[in-house]
DNA sequence: AGTTGTATCAAGCAAATGATGGAAGCAATC
DNA sequence: GATTGCTTCCATCATTTGCTTGATACAACT
């Protein structure tokens, strides 16, 4: 399974990594049960034997896609901490939103994906837990919450999953929100980053 | 439509109100598409021609489900704003955030609905761009961010959605958050409610 | 030239799903 | 007792959806 996602990746011009990166998308815009195979193959301009062909069931591809966000996810956390590594706790604040506001708003399907995920129960059986993410904690640490990697408190993780809850809701809800706040895209996404900052400077300074 | 809920309201025995309290719940749980209507029928233990005879087409159920959680949540924040009413600012946000996450702990639909729309598109046009909840600047005066009501800025209306975001989150993701921080149900809640107060209180005291 | 392996598609099947029509039950009204 | 109106169910339909089969194209190797 893994080696079969980093195949796939490996040539992204291939057709296998063409169809996960349409998946991802459309995943992501319309949850599980809300996409058809159909869809998919629609969007990569094949039929859909050819999906089946690469990927196998409708329940394979989106695990493959879950793990590819969270591969996302887990390289882009690592670039993150390398850059803040040894400064001072509010510029650590300030680039860590920045960065990760910045990447999620790239690639929105993920904070989507994600929310699914927290939340939506599928029909037949679970396709979705196979993997809690254990950044947690390491964010936790990177920002000074804890001394121990591997010794995080409760109140520090959930400090850190409302952080990253706040930065996905808002890559998520862009489209809710914008209207309300009347903004353009690139104001809304400096609006939100700015908001973030504040949020989280004023309580962890 | 309004009229046809608030009549299924009336008495909530009635079968239409007994069918709209199910499909609140399972829509909470597997989203719009995620949902058939045979689910639903059967939660209720009647045939599905029974519930389209009472709530039309599943699109209009779903509406009528939308426009039920908006009224509930407008109703428990007249009910709160009465509550902290003249008190000072500290002690607002904290009863704010205990009655409104007590009450969508216990009507976790609610978050996962109101996240649902967030973002999910659905694939047979929108059912969902009928209306953006207007209380965000309401609860921008309550909480001192705004002198008038009807002018709110951009800024305060921001954060407003990032509170009421941070409370979505920790309700719709308690599944997938309660086993990363190994508590029980009750104690989950009092330390969401704990770091949701922390947070707000250093941002706006 | 023939074999082999990979990639693609057209056609189609079985099950699930949204939705409907008509009959039956049942209470209130005439 | 018949009529009316409301509610419920059984049977059924058309479409959608997940998935498979068998055939074809095509390049690489023998």
């Amino acid at each position: 399974m893994a080696s079969s996602l980093e195949k796939a990746k490996q040539n992204p011009n291939s057709m296998k990594a063409k169809i996960l990166t349409a998946a991802r998308k459309i995943f992501g815009e319309y949850g599980y049960h809300g996409t058809t195979t159909r869809m998919i193959a629609k969007a990569v301009n094949i039929d859909i034997s050819t999906l089946y062909y690469h990927w196998g069931e409708k329940g394979d591809l989106y695990e493959a896609v879950i793990r590819d966000i969270s591969e996302g996810m887990r390289l882009k956390l690592i670039e993150v901490e390398k850059i803040i590594k040894g400064r001072p706790l509010a510029e650590r604040i300030e680039i860590a939103v920045e960065e990760m506001a910045g990447y999620l708003f790239e690639y929105p399907e993920i904070s989507n994906l994600t929310l699914f995920r927290y939340f939506t129960k599928t029909r037949h059986g679970s396709l979705l837990d196979f993997k809690v993410p254990e950044y947690i904690s390491d964010i936790a640490y990177s920002m000074g919450l804890a001394d121990d990697r591997k010794n995080v408190s409760v109140e520090s993780k959930m400090k850190v999953l409302s952080i990253m809850n706040a930065i996905h809701s808002f890559v998520s809800g862009e489209n809710f929100f914008r209207p309300m706040v009347n903004l353009d895209r690139e104001s809304y996404i400096k609006m939100a980053k700015e908001t973030l900052k504040f949020l989280n400077l004023s309580a962890f300074t």
